[in-house]
DNA sequence: CATTGTAATGAACGATGGGTCACCTGTCAA
DNA sequence: TTGACAGGTGACCCATCGTTCATTACAATG
C-alpha cells in the first residue's frame, strides 16, 4: 500500500509532465488526479522537486538497463526481411509503449533547463539507436547481407529517419498509422539501397 | 520607440520561453531583461497569453513566407559538391542563428500542449525540409547528377539526419563542431550512394 | 505656452503556487 | 487492550503569479 501510491504518484506525474511540462503541472491536481488531497503527496515525497528527480532517475536507470547493456543488443537479422519485421516490432513497441512516449515528451520539454534530461534526450534521441544499429548493420555486413560501408554511418542514416518518425507519433497520434506505414516503406528501400545484391547503374 | 519597445519584448519573450518554456517564464523577469518594470509590459500587450500568440503568429508568418512559398525553393545544385556546399550553408544558417534556434527549442518544449505549435512543430522538424527537398533532387535527376529513385523518399532519407542533427546542436551547443562536420560526411556519404555514377558490387 | 497622448512607474489586488501542521483513521505488533 | 505508526485530511501560510490602476515623465502638437 505504502510503495503503492508512491509508484501511483510516479505515474500520475510523468503523464502531467509529459503534456504541461514540470513548471505547468501543479501538486493540486496531480494530487487530484490520484483521488487525494495535495498535503497526502508530501507523505511520499518532500518536494515537487524531488518527483521530478526521482523520475528522472527512473528515466536514467530504465533505459540504461533497456538499451545501454550490452546483453539487450537485439540479434543479429539472417535476412533483409528479418531486419523489417525487427525494425517494425521496435517502432510499434517504441511508439505504443504509453510510458516510453512519455518519456519522450517529458524529455522534448525539459531538455533545456535540466542538464540530466538534456544528456538522456541525446541518447534516446540519437545516440542510443545509432549505437544499437552499428552492432545490427556490422554484424549483417559480416552475414553478407550488405554491402560493406561505414557501418555507424549506416546506423546513424537508418536511425534518424526512423526516429523522426516516433517523434511524429508522439505529437500527432492520429498519423501513427501513416508513420508506421512510412518507416517500413524506408526500412525496405533502405535495403534496397545497401542490400549486398544491389546494383543501380 | 512605441513600436520599438513591443519588438524587443517580443524577442526577450522568445529567448525566455525557448529556455523555460511558456508556463515557466513570469512577467516579472521578462521585463526586468528589458530594464523595465512589469506592469510597463501591459502598454504593450494585455496579456502574457497575446504575448505568446502573437509570438506564434510572427513564427508561422515567418516561415510560410520564408520557406513555405514556391520562390524560396533553393536552386537545383548542377554538382554533387554544390549539394554538400548547399546543405553546409543552409545547416550553419539554421543551427547559427539565434532566432530559427530560439524557435525550435520554443516548439519543443510547446508541441504538446498547443496545437498551432504542434501543427509548425512538424513542419519545422519533418515536413519543410523533405518538400524542399523533394524538389532538389527532382531536379538533380533530370539532370542525370542522381540515380532515378523517389524523391520524396529520397529527401526524407536525406533531411531527417541533418535535422537531428540540429536538434542536437540546440540542445548541446558545445558540439556544433562536430554536428557540421557529421553533416558534412553525411552528405558526401549520401552521394557516393545516390550518385549517378556509383555502382557498388 | 498650454495641451494632449503615450510610455513608464510603483503600489496594490486577488488568485494560485508549493509547502506545513495538527489532527484523524486504520493496521498491526507487543 | 494498548500504543505506535504509516497514510490521508483540511485548514492555513507565505511567496509569487498575472493583472490593474492612479500617477508621473516626457515628447509632440496646436
Amino acid at each position: 500500500m505504502a510503495h503503492d501510491t508512491r509508484e501511483r504518484i510516479l505515474d500520475a506525474a510523468l503523464e502531467l509532465f509529459s503534456q504541461n511540462g514540470y513548471a505547468g503541472t501543479n501538486i493540486r491536481e496531480l494530487s487530484a488526479s490520484l483521488g487525494l488531497v495535495k498535503s497526502g503527496i508530501y507523505k511520499h515525497f518532500e518536494s515537487k522537486e524531488e518527483i521530478w528527480n526521482t523520475l528522472l532517475d527512473r528515466m536514467i536507470a530504465y533505459y540504461g538497463e533497456r538499451f545501454g547493456s550490452a546483453e539487450h543488443l537485439p540479434p543479429v537479422p539472417d535476412s533483409p526481411e528479418e531486419l523489417v519485421d525487427m525494425t517494425m516490432r521496435l517502432a510499434e513497441l517504441t511508439i505504443r509503449d504509453e510510458k516510453i512516449s512519455m518519456t519522450r515528451k517529458v524529455l522534448s520539454i525539459e531538455q533545456f533547463r535540466d542538464d540530466r534530461a538534456r544528456a538522456l534526450a541525446t541518447k534516446h534521441f540519437l545516440t542510443g539507436l545509432t549505437v544499437m544499429f552499428t552492432h545490427v548493420f556490422t554484424g549483417m555486413m559480416d552475414k553478407g547481407l550488405l554491402r560493406k560501408d561505414d557501418p555507424a554511418m549506416l546506423a546513424f542514416a537508418y536511425t534518424t529517419p526512423i526516429s523522426a518518425l516516433i517523434h511524429l507519433c508522439d505529437r500527432e497520434p492520429e498519423k501513427t498509422g501513416q508513420a508506421l506505414a512510412k518507416i517500413e516503406a524506408f526500412s525496405r528501400h533502405f535495403i534496397r539501397t545497401y542490400g549486398k545484391d544491389t546494383c543501380h547503374e
